[in-house]
DNA sequence: ATCTTTTATTTCATCGGTGAAATATGAATT
DNA sequence: AATTCATATTTCACCGATGAAATAAAAGAT
């Protein structure tokens, strides 16, 4: 990966070439990241949405939430949610009832087997996050959170500007 | 973006606290400038691998490459470097020739018309790679830009370690 | 009581990407 | 000359994701 970089965008005149390769970089970063993730998720039949709805029920203190809610998070769409909470359901990791105060709503729980289930798939996890901040130093990963803020900001503001 | 980082990967055990949200915060981050980016390729119709097949022509002295080297630089298979050409080719961006030297390689140009395009496209991507990296400051970039590449080598070492 | 809004699901269609294997061609090796 | 290797293309098939619009059910507003 790290090879191939430092060759494109040296010869481009106009263009802000220090960004244009950080962003580069971010870009080639991110997807190996993602590739990497879901390498590790496939042994157990989750895809990212899904390990993602998973975890936000998981750190919950009550194990809940609503669909709507967790397309908030997974940024997915609410036909996709369905369908996440279809394939959990289905796996007995998680259940959907009516809530009680507003019936059109539908409260998402996960259940024991979920919560073992992922007790026992996250170690499985840890030697991608851990071998990917191997060598990184307190100080630089404080660095990295502050400027990974930042350019989330950016960039959410740039959505914002185009797309209301 | 940035509501539901802190939230989630709060209450979780054992796992490296820090480590998975900065992972977190990395594949949100990436994925929402891929993003930004695909949107601005849109008006094109320019998809990102073809962007950068492109870029990397434009970015050589004499604008030519084979579809094996691109490959690599696009990671991309050869069956996807072929679809990439003939879209190209269709939109006469590039041309294909068979390299007198060794007539089995394709050698792969870009035009005069192609140049044109870039030259005319790239400016949409500045307010982007600009407004990104906004309130950046220098050392920002120069840590932003040494953080990353540490990260991406240590994904490929992941990768190579893995998978051979 | 009726109309409007909210929430979730279903239906349907599509999109873009992907990739393995067969094919074609030419070079290199023996 | 025959065999093996390298390069690119074609064929075929599939995957995962996605999302707009129609539907259903219930709450809220008038």
């Amino acid at each position: 990966m790290d090879e191939g970089i430092e060759r494109v965008g040296h010869i481009i005149p106009q263009l802000p070439a220090v960004e244009a390769r950080l962003s580069r970089l971010m870009l080639m970063t991110g997807s190996g990241l993602e590739t990497e993730l879901e390498y590790k998720l496939k042994p157990h039949k989750l895809n990212h949405s899904e390990f993602l709805t998973l975890m936000v029920l998981y750190s919950r203190p009550d194990g809940s939430s609503t669909p709507s809610e967790l397309c908030e998070y997974a940024s997915q769409g609410a036909t996709n949610m369905t369908r996440i909470a279809n394939a959990l359901v289905k796996r007995g990791l998680i259940t959907r009832r009516a809530s009680p105060e507003d019936r059109r709503r539908v409260l998402i729980r996960i259940t024991p087997a979920g919560r073992r289930f992922v007790q026992k798939m996250l170690p499985s996890m840890f030697p991608l996050i851990d071998g990917v901040f191997a060598d990184f130093s307190d100080t630089d990963k404080r660095h990295l959170n502050r400027l990974l803020r930042k350019l989330a900001h950016n960039i959410d503001q740039l959505r914002d500007a185009t797309k209301p």
